[in-house]
DNA sequence: CGAATCCTTGAACACCTTCAACAGGGGTGG
DNA sequence: CCACCCCTGTTGAAGGTGTTCAAGGATTCG
């Protein structure tokens, strides 16, 4: 199993079918930013516990230890298309999401109007923090290509808060802590450490839910990257060349090849964490 | 009542000594990037209903709130020296500080050892939310002036979590919205706009303080403003020159008058709260 | 096959950094 | 009290990094 993509696991959860752009949650109560259709999707109905993602996935594992709560909770499967969204910024929190398949992607939209890239959501993922404290978004999520996600209603998380506080707080802390790095890294190391720092990020998150560390999928375009780091595409694709020229890794389109993770890791200034 | 810094709050906690250095928080646990000298400060028994920032104090307001907690709560108020530190990274987590008077930076020290000044807290704002899903800090905490804060041990947090687990989540949340936005800024704007969403940012919460917001006294050097806004001390020294040739400031060493507000929120790109 | 999107590459330019020098203040010690 | 020193802040000049503008190639999809 060298190379693969999240893509393999969608199968897995599509059946049902969905019409483009549109939206799990709630429907709209403050101003749009975005005018994609939203309509209801189709509902899978599916336990937690045959979640292709269950061993990264924290809800999941807090479920499966907890008998009680195997037993009485009863969530449901979405299916995604590429472009349909999860929530929108403005919607009323009323769930949380966790990414079965396929991949998400969340922004922010500023009040002139563009948007950055925050957070890349991999299988096992949870989305939809951002609305916990408040009770509604203030980001979008929306599928990069085709996904499965598993809806946890509040009513459901409220039972799951009764039996484990810590599980809010590390997937808050969570999400605190990667913004915080990530900040630390753009303002303190130039484009193409910041690049580097991303691929090792995915590699180790591919390498947490079982594929290689060394090859994989991007699952989202140069825009995005570019966007989440805060450099233009042209830089990107300037970068990608300049690391494959110097036998770091080799890029074709959105396949990666790592071929030297140690100077990987080096150019990102961050330390391996590997033995 | 134009023109005041922090510091006159700062009169009504002191009275207790302390020396060059210190730390409030727990002995260290792990590594230490900081080799300043470390023992208990002085502690000051007081309530925190006396306290000068309760208004803008989400925890005084709960106490204040709930009979039952104003009469069973027994915090503490230290008094901290300049260059004082609350907590080290690294330190385990035992207890929150609300910001009685002075002013607190946080920051993170990366994996190659330079620093990032993450936060700057004021009266009435909560430090250690950090550490809320682990038990040790990510960040130190360090008074840029003689400062008090009020010490929210652990026991007397779960105590408060009970009554209002809301209350956590907008302390987390606060962070998490506040870090996003500024990496927003960060990636999209220039170091104008940076510098000027950054007054803006000061001249809301001293606002909300109940101090001017026209005109105030920063209570960190240039080299931590650069810092925390990625940017040399060369770049907002001559910023805040070309700021004051545009008529939009005054500026006279740490101290700041904003002479044209609405052009400051136009530069940051921000939308101003005010009719 | 054409259209649209995505990706790459080149050249000029803008922004910010770095290096260097200096001015002013505040604190300390003689 | 004054001299000194260190820290903070300012300003200038040169240079680098990344952006913008422009154009062309590649891939996908209807």
């Amino acid at each position: 199993m060298t190379t693969q993509s999240m893509d393999s696991a969608t199968a897995a959860v599509t059946g049902g079918r969905s019409t483009q752009g549109q939206c799990i949650g709630a429907m709209p109560k403050v101003q749009r930013y975005r005018t994609t259709p939203r309509t209801k999707v189709t509902m899978l109905a599916d336990y937690c516990r045959t979640c292709v993602s269950r061993a990264s996935c924290p809800v999941a594992l807090l479920i499966t230890a907890k008998s009680e709560l195997s037993n009485s909770l009863l969530l449901h499967s979405h299916v995604l298309k590429k472009e349909d969204y999860v929530f929108y910024v403005g919607d009323v929190f009323d769930a949380l999401y966790v990414v079965k398949s396929g991949s998400i992607k969340t922004y922010l939209t500023s009040e002139t109007g563009d948007e950055h890239v925050v957070t890349f959501y991999m299988p096992g993922d949870v989305l939809g923090v951002d609305a916990l404290g408040r009770n509604v978004h203030t980001s979008s999520a929306v599928a990069m290509e085709a996904s499965g996600v598993c809806r946890v209603p509040l009513a459901q998380l409220e039972k799951l808060a009764e039996h484990s506080l810590g599980l809010f707080f590390r997937l808050v802390y969570g999400e605190l802590t990667r913004d915080q790095q990530r900040l630390l890294m753009l303002i303190k190391k130039g484009a193409e450490s910041r690049l580097a720092g991303f691929l090792i990020g995915l590699s180790e998150r591919f390498e947490a839910r079982g594929y290689s560390p060394r090859e994989f999928n991007l699952s989202m375009v140069r825009q995005d990257i570019g966007n989440h780091l805060g450099m233009s595409v042209e830089t990107v694709s300037r970068l990608f060349t300049r690391m494959q020229k110097d036998g770091l890794l080799d890029v074709d389109r959105r396949h990666v090849t790592i071929r030297d993770l140690d100077s990987l890791y080096k150019l990102a200034g961050l330390e391996q964490a590997r033995g």
